[in-house]
DNA sequence: GTCAAACTACGAGAGTTTTCGTACAATGGA
DNA sequence: TCCATTGTACGAAAACTCTCGTAGTTTGAC
């Protein structure tokens, strides 16, 4: 039975509502960063719960709603998982090669700074 | 006739030192993107007072401060003037094609909404 | 129906950011 | 020396961010 409390269906941005400073704001975290680059190389979408980040479940929560709110990611419900997906097609087509150079210097710095 | 207050040479981040996410949220204002771009298509180094942003000098002189402390920006005194520089060189061997993909992606969203 | 798993909502604390106004300092001329 | 120009320092307010803990919801399996 559903008691029409927290919407099962999450907000999005639709991809003309995306903004370059809110993108970046979303990726200057490195807990979101982090996400991220799992996110990229992964083949699939991944869960909430498949991240084990440094930070309690509902500091995670915040991270990735910032990501969705922010246009960087899409999430769905599948049962109790939140599946996350990296927004690739809107990103690329509204910041040509942005994604891919921030995913580069983030490769580069972590090699730099020994996987940190 | 000095009076040794007020540090005439400014701190820099060392190009070791600058980081991929302190960068991003240097970039994720409107107000500093706006002086990026600004710098990115001028000749030479560019005024404070060369900017007319809509904040008061104070909040102008906190914009450049975090653009400089991030390492996006070197700053140095001439005269009366503090003259203002995109650390080209620094950001592009550190993190290649990034600030590029940046500034086209601000120039893009600028057409989209036009000239905003 | 009961239960575990996955995630959310809410309230709250500590810290940071953006902005302002006022007062001040440094420089380069007149 | 006096002044205009340029930018800083400081204090403060409002808003936002990151983090947590506790209590809750939704789903799917048993």
């Amino acid at each position: 039975m559903t008691t029409a409390t927290s919407p099962r269906v999450l907000a999005h941005p639709t991809r003309e509502e995306i903004r370059l400073e809110n993108v970046l704001h979303a990726l200057s975290d490195p807990m979101r960063l982090r996400v991220v680059r799992d996110l990229a190389t992964a083949e699939d979408d991944l869960s909430c719960s498949y991240f084990d980040l440094p930070v309690t479940k509902s500091t995670t929560t915040h991270h990735f709603r910032v990501l969705r709110e922010n246009g960087v990611i899409r999430q769905i419900y599948r049962g109790t998982a939140k599946m996350n997906g990296l927004r690739r097609d809107d990103l690329d087509a509204l910041f040509p090669g942005l994604l891919d150079s921030v995913l580069a210097a983030a490769a580069g710095q972590a090699d730099r700074l020994g996987e940190g």
